[in-house]
RNA sequence: GGCGGCGUAGCCAAGCGGCUAAGGCACUGGUCUGCAAAACCAUGAUUCAGCGGUUCAAAUCCGCUCGCCGCCUCCA
């Protein structure tokens, strides 16, 4: 079963074949780091995470290299603001990025270039298109020509005229042709500067990603990422740039991401509808965010919701319930039981491997295959549910077995990682914050309500159980006592 | 204006020309319970924004219309 993948640069799904059998060499724009990280970014990081750990998963060896933008404008701006240096700034939030990362459990890729540590390899990759003819000095900054390559606009579906009546384009004296970008910019006093043969100056953006991609991964690779608002400018002019200096294919696939909105908006500070990733690990387990993200496939824009994390958090639960089902079971076989589970049943529980990885292969659709575990886990219920005193060892054995798959295949969306009690038991500690009552008080409560109960006094009983729900606390009465949970909602 | 995407049950969401249109959440009924809650079980689209067309066959392909969104400036 091939893996199919949607290629921006051809609109079409298609087979992923690598350059080198068995090796992905995949690239993906990372943050320009100058504040927090929002859940759009959280997407990003965990759209590819899921993808490599799911090519890893198919034992391909895969060679993932995410930057860091570590110098632009809006760094500098931010670090004067701030009364601070570009450096100290950039750090600064790769380390708070760092620690948002490892809260989602995202792992690291195997290589995250700065790019203020390949200004080398960036003035070299300029020099080479100088001379090709295909970008130019001017007033100590130097352009990319976009006329010299035949292919402007390939990967966006743009074309060179349609983009200049658009004509939202600064107008810049240097510039031969609107459309032209820049590769270098001269320094402005008080800003940072490397020297180079055109002056001191910086790096425009997109150079730098063309710069580090060929470094670690070559001339050609096979995937480059990013979100899809990269489409254009940014990959566009990569491309260019990486065409044009090495006359080769520079990217087999371009894989993009769609985004995350809030009211069907997209994120913005301006319209104040910005999140942060602790915004949200303050409220919600991360294992809710990354299953909200999985919740539909990665191209598709995906609209952030408190009813939307309510019914992640719900179905999450669920999935750890049936898990929790399966640990519960005790071993008492019998070699004569009769098997309860029938035959369509027992078969889709043993097909769930082989249909996560056709859900997956298809363009990685974390939708279909959650709908899968899910599958599976009402199945296990149900079985469990009907199961004798002394199941059969063969049915017990396949429960167990299809829990241990379950959780094999939830760890690519790094979902249902911890132990059902441990979930359950931080889901309900995020959940208490946010009321205003603490557990001793509730402990309290139930003890005063046992107590009615034992005296049968159910006036009492429930009215104490309807004081803690106005306040958000749920009481359960199971066979070994009253417990409680936050009310979802 | 140019380019791209989307519109499937109350909500979210699979579906990529042909098996009963996955799955989740919510609702409702049942099991359980002193009554509840949770959990579990069961139940919902003769129909896929609308209208035409292609085809033996369309939610799926083509055209048009309506509605929504993104990009064209930094952006995940």
């Amino acid at each position: 079963m091939p893996v199919t993948i949607y290629n921006t640069l051809s609109r079409k799904k298609e087979e992923l074949k690598p350059i080198e059998p068995g090796h992905i060499k995949l690239y993906v724009c990372g943050i320009t780091s100058y504040d927090y990280c929002h859940i759009g970014h959280a997407r990003s990081a965990l759209a590819f995470d899921m993808i490599v750990r799911y090519l890893r998963y198919l034992e391909y060896k895969v060679t993932y290299i995410r930057n860091f933008t570590d110098i632009d404008d809006k760094i500098i701006t931010r670090a004067n603001e701030q009364q601070t240096t570009t450096e100290e700034l950039a750090n600064r939030f790769i380390d708070e990025f760092y620690i948002d990362m490892d809260k989602l459990g995202v792992n690291r890729p195997t290589m995250e270039p700065k790019a203020t540590e390949h200004i080398q390899e960036m003035i070299d990759l300029i020099s080479e298109l100088i001379e090709k003819n295909m970008a130019y000095p001017a007033g100590g900054d130097v352009y990319y020509s976009v006329n010299s390559f035949a292919n402007y606009g390939k990967l966006s579906g743009r074309k060179l005229e349609d983009m200049q009546a658009g004509a939202r384009i600064s107008i810049n004296e240097n510039k031969k042709d609107p459309m032209d970008f820049v590769l270098w910019k001269a320094s402005k006093p008080g800003e940072p500067k490397w020297e180079s043969p055109w002056g001191a100056g910086r790096p425009g953006w997109h150079i730098e990603c063309s710069a580090m991609s060929r470094k670690y991964l070559g001339s050609t690779f096979d995937i480059h990422g990013g979100g899809q608002d990269l489409i254009f400018p940014h990959h566009e002019n990569e491309l260019a740039q990486s065409e044009g200096a090495n006359d080769t294919s520079f990217v087999n696939m371009w894989i993009h991401h769609g985004f995350v909105t809030i009211r069907d908006e997209k994120m913005s500070k301006s319209l104040g509808n910005f999140l942060t990733i602790r915004d949200i690990l303050d409220h919600y387990h991360p294992e809710v965010l990354r299953f909200f993200i999985f919740s539909t496939q990665y191209r598709n824009p995906l609209d952030f919701s408190e009813t939307a994390m309510q019914n992640a958090m719900a179905g999450l639960n669920r999935l750890y319930e049936c898990l929790a089902a399966i640990e519960a079971l005790e071993d008492h076989c019998s070699d004569t039981a009769t098997p309860t589970m029938n035959s369509s049943d027992k078969e889709k529980i043993e097909s769930l491997e082989s249909n996560f990885q056709s859900a997956m292969n298809n363009d990685f659709n974390t939708a279909k295959a959650q709908g899968m575990l899910f599958e599976t886990a009402k199945i296990i219920n149900k079985t469990i549910r009907q199961l004798p005193t002394q199941p059969s060892q063969d049915e017990f054995t396949l429960l167990k077995k299809s829990g241990d798959t379950i959780k094999k295949l939830a760890s690519i969306m790094g979902i249902l990682q911890v132990q059902p009690s441990e979930f359950l038991a931080s889901a309900k500690a995020t959940m208490l914050a946010k009321t205003d009552i603490d557990e001793t008080e509730i402990l309290e409560y139930i003890e005063q309500r046992i107590q009615a109960r034992n005296d049968k006094d159910w006036a009492k009983s429930d009215e104490i159980r309807d004081r803690l729900l106005k306040k958000g606390i749920e009481l359960k009465d199971g066979a070994d006592g009253t417990s409680w949970s936050v009310k979802r909602g």
